[in-house]
Order: C-alpha cells, then structure tokens, then sequence
DNA sequence: TTTAATTAAGACAAAATTATCCCATATAAA
DNA sequence: TTTATATGGGATAATTTTGTCTTAATTAAA
C-alpha cells in the first residue's frame, strides 16, 4: 500500500510526537530502534519531513528531532503519507491511467472509487494526536 | 495501489476477456498496443498469469493467448491481483508489521481495517465478466 | 573559543522492479 | 515433413527504491 519510506515516516512522526509532548528530543537512532527501520535510511526520510514543515529538527547538542505540541493534533495522516509518496494513491487512478474520470473511467473505476474515498477520508480525519496516544495509552504499538 | 505489473495483468486480463468472448486469441504484441504497456514485460505478466491458470495459452501458429469463456465470470480481481502482487496489500498490515493484529494493533489498524476490508470485499466480489462488459459496453476504457 | 554532539547533504551500494532481447520449444497448416 | 507463427524461458539492462557511509555544517556547553 504505502512505501517503505512512507511506513517508516509515519511511525517515526508518531514516535517525535509521543516524546514531544513529554519535551523530549529524539535522534534518528533512538528512533530507528524504537521503529525498527535502518537508521540511515531513517535519518534521509526525516530530513524530508523536516522539508515539509511536518516535523522540526534542531543542530547541535541537545539537539534532535521534535514537532510543536500545538500542531500535533493539527497534523494528518495525509500530510506525513503525501510528503513521502504523493497523492496517487488516494487520489491517483486504480489501474494508473493519467487521464481516468467519471466521464472517461477506466474498468475498476466506479469499484474502486468508495475504496480511494474511504481512505482519503480517512487519512484526512486521523490526526497524530490519536495515533500518539493510541501508543502511549498502550492501546497499540510501533513494532513486531 | 498496485504495482506496474499488476495493473498491466488487470488490464491485459480483461482485454484477453474481451476477446475470448468472440473466439479471438490474442498476442502479447496486440495485448501491449490496446492497455498502453511494454510487450516484453507484458509477455511475462502473461506468463505468470498461465501459470496461475488465470488465462491459457497456445502456442503455435494461430495461437495467443485465451481465457475460457464459462470462466471468465467465476474470475475475480482478487485472483489476479493475488497472482501477481501477492494478497498483503488487501490482508496486510498498513505500517507493514508482520504480527499486527486485534490484539497486538499497530497505530492505524482500526483506522486502516475498514479501507483494507472495503478493497478485499471489492476485489473479491468483483468479477472479470463484468469488467470485460463494462469495456464492450462502452461504459469504461483501457487506456488514456 | 574549543569541544562534543548532532543534523544536513552528497556520493555510493544493494536490492527490487520494470523492461528488453534472444533463442528454444511447440504447433497448425501447407 | 517443412515452414511460418506463437509462447516459454533465460540472460541482461535500466530504473527506482531501499539502504550505507563519509564529511560538512551547526550549536550548546564547558
């Protein structure tokens, strides 16, 4: 469904933000072993969320990455998941023709229409808020 | 959504269909001009697709490929789909957590549930009959 | 001001996906 | 039986995605 990059992008935002609001700023490692995603690879997805204003980053020492309490519950699931793979895949036609509509639809189109809606709906209403504290209650969790 | 592949396999399917309706075998060359699509690769989507008796082949002169009409409405999209990119994209977890589940949830499993049971209940249900009708129809198109 | 800690960035490498090409194999028809 | 026409399969290549490594830039604290 989602890329790689974009399934470690979501747990890594989740992960800042659970430890923001405890003020804390985490590194690419402490957050790689929390995801369980390659470091490295980890650090070059963050380094595209800082771009996308989603996430904060700070130099030096002390320093690390961390998002603004208050936006917290601001941030959608669909922002972090566009930043990383666009919107095709909840905006994007089924079958990958570019010119695919109601008037000219392609074979799965009408079929395929209340899948993409739901999960654009739902990618638009779920906040980081309740994916961080769905973690922190203990209700779920960000690896195995 | 899918891979390249797998929405070559849907459309080349669906054009192989078509055509079995009226007794007309088609080749891979013929096959990549209608869906837009590289005939070499698309050659090996076929390939694929016979080894999973989803359409059959004939080798040989006045051969191509077919699909036995009596067949084509049993089809569904889940088996092509299936055949090609494998069934975690419709039965998988949305962050990509091998044990996700109701009891051990990732942060989106309930948020992602409905949209991920919506695609499989679509796939599932809907068959290469309809969509090859939808074509002959005029109600829906392969390319552009 | 120096040092230690930390992200940024670019080059590079590995793996997966997408795509091409060539030749073997099979088959219907002449 | 020969020939023309197809698919099957393997090798190879290009591109994209995933992942690593090294060095530069930045910054807080000593």
């Amino acid at each position: 469904m989602f890329s790689k990059a974009c399934e470690y992008g979501i747990k890594a935002t989740i992960f800042i933000a659970i430890n923001s609001y405890d003020d804390r700023r985490v590194s690419p490692k402490e957050i790689s072993k929390e995801i369980d995603s390659p470091p490295a690879f980890t650090a070059k997805i963050l380094q595209d969320l800082v771009r996308h204003h989603i996430i904060n980053s700070v130099k030096g020492a002390y320093g690390g990455f961390e998002i603004d309490k208050d936006t917290i519950s601001k941030i959608k699931l669909a922002q972090i998941v566009n930043a990383i793979d666009g919107d095709q895949i909840y905006k994007g036609c089924g079958l990958g023709l570019q010119s695919c509509n109601e008037a000219h639809p392609c074979p799965v189109h009408d079929k395929f229409k209340l899948v993409r809606d739901d999960l654009k709906f739902m990618l638009e209403q779920t906040s980081l808020e309740e994916l961080a504290l769905n973690i922190t209650s203990g209700a779920s969790f960000l690896k195995i």
